[in-house]
RNA sequence: GCCCGGGUAGCUCAGUCGGUAGAGCAGAGGAUUGAAAAUCCUCGUGUCGGCGGUUCGAUUCCGUCCCCGGGCA
């Protein structure tokens, strides 16, 4: 099932080219985006963990009508928002996709802001044992009546390599090492010496974003207040309506977890606004501390520099000084 | 005008029985292998409202002035 990964796609080889866009929320991507598929022949493909759901469209800022129609658009909206969507089912999506683009000949305009969608659909990810919910649950469970220690130390106990290397808070992680022990009878880290994300399944330009935080704050909250003016409170009750809950985690995301405790009437309108913004922030904050870390990223200014980047894109295209 | 509270970090506040102070939030930096818009780690010097007094030493006690609440006139 996890087969599609691996770096021998059809259609696929070394030679071939895509363009990937990153940086903050709010930064400007899709425009960018567009602009480079309609001057280079591309199609556009979605690096966005929540903007792959239906139904959330005002919430993730999902792509505008007047941009979608422009250019063709893939992964915006394709999976059900109670589906458990993850970066192995990504990493097959969007190879998958970028594959079929690339045999017709069109350039793939990688977009979003989820680091390690990127990083997986680039550099591959292990074929491990997937998420089980019953068991997250159980030990999630066990975690909220033993503590975190406890936790930690069961997984001391049958992959220290892996414990050494997680916080005893880091319960997410903690659970995922455990839960591919008990699915496999080996730990995590036998799987992962040795990966390292190094295979290159494609070249790729990798075009980041940069904005002045101070600017880049004040377009969040403009964004934030537009959400709400164009509809998110009622966006996210047509989702409570059609069932779906803060138990899938398309609606644990943010502008759809705050609305949600809003609707419960947890919290007043005015605070819930202000709590979107302010975790869209920190969010804009750990996405600019990932893709710093990336050695890869070429940053520029935007729409300052749009003509450096189209000339950058030539280069790569034709085979390029840019490394990959 | 008088009487009570308050004035301490960007914000909300704690505290110092007199030895120049610390939480939460905000903010900054970092990590990130099927939850990644998730999850986790690190980072706290500021005329303690102003001026005087007592004291070896005052943000702390005393006086006075200013400012913000509330009450009485």
């Amino acid at each position: 099932m996890q087969v599609m990964c691996e770096n021998n796609f059809s259609g696929v080889n070394d030679r071939q080219s895509v363009v990937v866009i990153v940086g903050p929320t709010a930064s400007g991507k899709s425009e960018l985006a567009v602009l480079l598929a309609e001057r280079f022949g591309g199609e556009v493909v979605n690096a966005d963990s929540m903007q792959v759901y239906s139904r959330l469209r005002i919430g993730t800022a999902r792509p505008a009508a007047e941009l979608v129609e422009r250019v063709p658009h893939h992964l915006f909206g394709t999976v059900l928002p109670d589906i458990n969507f993850t970066a192995a089912d990504y990493c097959r999506e969007a190879r998958s996709t970028i594959a079929s683009i690339l045999r017709r000949n069109k350039l793939p305009v990688v977009c979003g802001g989820t680091g390690l969608y990127i990083k997986v659909l680039l550099g591959g990810i292990n074929d491990l044992p997937s998420a089980d919910p019953v068991l997250r649950a159980e030990l999630t469970k066990l975690a909220e009546s033993d503590g975190n220690l406890s936790l930690y130390q069961r997984l001391l106990a049958v992959d220290p390599l892996t414990a050494e290397r997680l916080k005893v808070n880091d319960r997410v992680r903690i659970i995922r090492a455990l839960e591919v022990y008990q699915q496999s009878g080996r730990p995590v880290s036998s799987f992962q010496s040795g990966h390292g994300f190094s295979a290159v399944w494609c070249r790729a330009l990798k075009i980041g974003i940069e904005v002045d935080r101070a600017l880049l704050f004040a377009r969040i909250g403009q964004r934030v207040d537009r959400m709400f003016a164009e509809g998110l409170v009622d966006e996210v009750r047509s989702l409570l309506a059609a069932g779906y809950s803060p138990v899938h985690k398309a609606l644990r995301s943010i502008g759809y977890k705050e609305v949600c405790e809003y609707l419960a009437g947890n919290i007043a309108l005015p605070e819930t606004v202000a709590l979107v913004k302010r975790n869209t922030r920190h969010y804009a904050k750990r996405q600019l501390t990932w893709f710093r870390g990336d050695a890869d990223v070429n940053w520029y200014g935007y729409p300052e520099s749009a003509a450096d980047i189209c000339t950058a894109v030539e280069g790569f295209l034709a085979g390029g000084e840019e490394k990959d």
